[in-house]
DNA sequence: AATAGTTTTGCAAACGTTTTCATAAAATTA
DNA sequence: TAATTTTATGAAAACGTTTGCAAAACTATT
């Protein structure tokens, strides 16, 4: 039973109790080979019997490691965002790494501060969403020489490293795919792509597509929320319920692909006999939700595990050179999205 | 511009910089009214010039806090937990913490590793899911006698701070409103509750309920099944599809609620016409999906920002006794569940 | 102009480690 | 058994801060 002596138990107090010099100790932590078993044996107990833990920041101080890594997400409880912050602390943790996490709900002077935060408590290393940052960002990082990693965007000529795919093409695959089956009368449902690299090349690249194709997507039908499930369930409603329909709606991600379906339900709408929908994605429950979910695959878990496993690498390896990774996206074709030919235009909502 | 070379600026570097001594650098950060203002100019102007950041890890040996927080989840990729460290994060945030997450997947042994590299790293205070926690991790928890609280239960004798809400209680609530609504012929879909104290707690008082009113579940209505959308999908699917199926499924969350949904969609049955589903939780989403999801609402959000605002103020004001928090959950009445009388059982599988 | 009082600054010790270097002890060899 | 090599340990400096104490520089008072 540990020692209860408020007493700070420290390196000394162990160092006595194992009647021993602290020199020692330390040792028997950090090259255990070159101190006697039988030592070690005394010292095991004296740490045992005290309830010693090692103090890191002392550590620190001597240019060790920290053995923390900085993760900024724009906001935490976004499905997506959750599940590339499990997969990345699972890959550093696994190198002995721990996070420290914190979210700037898409503010870039927030993230600036929290990343200098960050930089206090000298993390080994950064990792950061998407390639949008303020130049006080990446001057902050360079300054510091400690590797950073981009999550989620694919940019061949980043700043940073990074990983992740291309939302230019995202975009575009999902675009092609509607006109494939047919359709002409699009609606775009997009998040803000001020400060969101991400939605943002998808959004261009859609349009791009096409207008290419000679398509206008009339104003009415470019519809901008926040990214949430219900404000993009309560715009797509309105869409809906008033004038003149798209025979195919295009989302900027699954969450918004989800509201826009949950809408069509509530405006006595089938999905996809009356109207298509189509996300970006592919979140965690895309594939199992009823109808499931015709997206574009970006394998987040996989870029999440990724981004870590690299990052902890350069920071152990100490080598701070640019890498750039592409994961590829592809179409996963499900219930959601079908040929222009095959709907039934009929049950659209005559008020 | 910051002066790039590599030497490590400390505050020996600032300090000369300015032609001040150190300890007047220091106390320009930790009690600017002790310096003169024209020296503080010379400060800052230093610190500009070089991007001096400075070192908590120096600090810290000093005694003085670290500033940050340990948060240990059992996975951060469940809605639910990711809306609680985002309040949580949000809370402690506004106090100047900064937090470090790590999650265990519900292995107990993970748990105390994670919490003692925590403690390595000096937090000021630790947060944990539950009070299903080891022997040994309480006792380090006690023996480094930092503040510590648990999240998400409320238990009137807990053995550290805690702030949630009594599932006992709700798994109460939920079977009450199946019985009020006619119930009898009840299905249950689970977790697993072995060290998981939430899931048990919710199961043990719906199993009584339902005893006490003369109910018996049989074992092929009790669905153990993994926190996990597809998985609950595919076990209920199983039993809806084979022999007699209940009139209404309890469902130990709102995500197995979603999969038990969208199996009976998938077997052809209507939520609520053919079979009633009630869930615990009230996630985001589960008031916009179609149907409306009826649960009880056990209010994430408010519990992590309360827990958060909590933990800090106990590491500021230094009180370490135990405070406990009960936050009321409700039932909310929505679309999927409605009195047997009115439901439609021919639409049962005959296969 | 000398004194007393205040404000501002610097010196040096302290915080809990790691690590270099030197020394003591043990093992090996002659 | 003495000389040599190897292995195990300890003393002390270093890491980047903060802070108690004392000295220095001002201000105000006579």
């Amino acid at each position: 039973m540990p020692d209860l002596k408020k007493k700070n138990v420290d390196i000394i107090a162990v160092a006595s109790a194992a009647k021993v010099s602290i020199s020692t100790v330390s040792r028997s932590y950090n090259h255990p080979e070159l101190v006697k078993p039988a030592t070690r044996k005394k010292i095991d107990a004296a740490v045992r019997k005290l309830g010693y833990i090692r103090n890191r920041a002392a550590q620190t101080i001597h240019g060790i490691r920290s053995g923390t890594i900085g993760l900024v997400v724009p906001t935490i409880d976004h499905t997506i965002f959750a599940e590339v912050i499990q997969a990345f602390s699972d890959a550093v943790g696994a190198e002995g790494f721990t996070i420290l996490v914190a979210s700037h709900g898409y503010d870039l002077e927030k993230e600036y501060a929290v990343l200098r935060k960050f930089m206090e408590h000298r993390v080994d290393g950064v990792a950061l969403i998407g390639l949008d940052h303020s130049e006080e960002t990446y001057q902050l990082i360079e300054s510091q020489g400690i590797p950073a990693i981009s999550i989620w965007n694919y940019d061949g000529s980043s700043r940073i490293s990074c990983i992740g795919a291309d939302n230019y093409l995202a975009g575009q695959k999902a675009a092609t795919h509607l006109l494939n089956l047919g359709h002409r009368e699009i609606g775009l449902v997009f998040p803000p792509t001020s400060d969101n690299d991400r939605a943002r090349g998808r959004l261009v690249s859609a349009l791009s597509v096409l207008s290419d194709a000679n398509i206008e997507v009339p104003p009415r039908w470019r519809i901008e929320t926040p990214y949430s499930l219900s404000e993009a369930k309560e715009a797509v409603s309105k869409l809906l319920d008033e004038g003149k329909c798209p025979t195919a709606l295009l989302c900027g991600n699954d969450v918004l692909a989800l509201g826009a379906i949950y809408a069509a339900k509530r405006s006595g709408l089938d999905v996809p006999v009356n109207i298509s929908v189509i996300g970006i994605g592919d979140f965690k429950g895309s594939s199992e939700m009823e109808p499931n979910l015709t997206t574009i695959r970006l394998p987040a878990r996989r870029i999440g595990r990724i981004a870590g496993e690299e990052i902890s690498r350069s920071i152990i390896e100490a080598q701070t050179e640019v890498v750039r990774i592409n994961c590829t996206i592809e179409l996963i074709e499900r219930e959601t999205c079908q040929p222009v030919t095959g709907m039934v235009r009929s049950a659209l909502p005559s008020k």
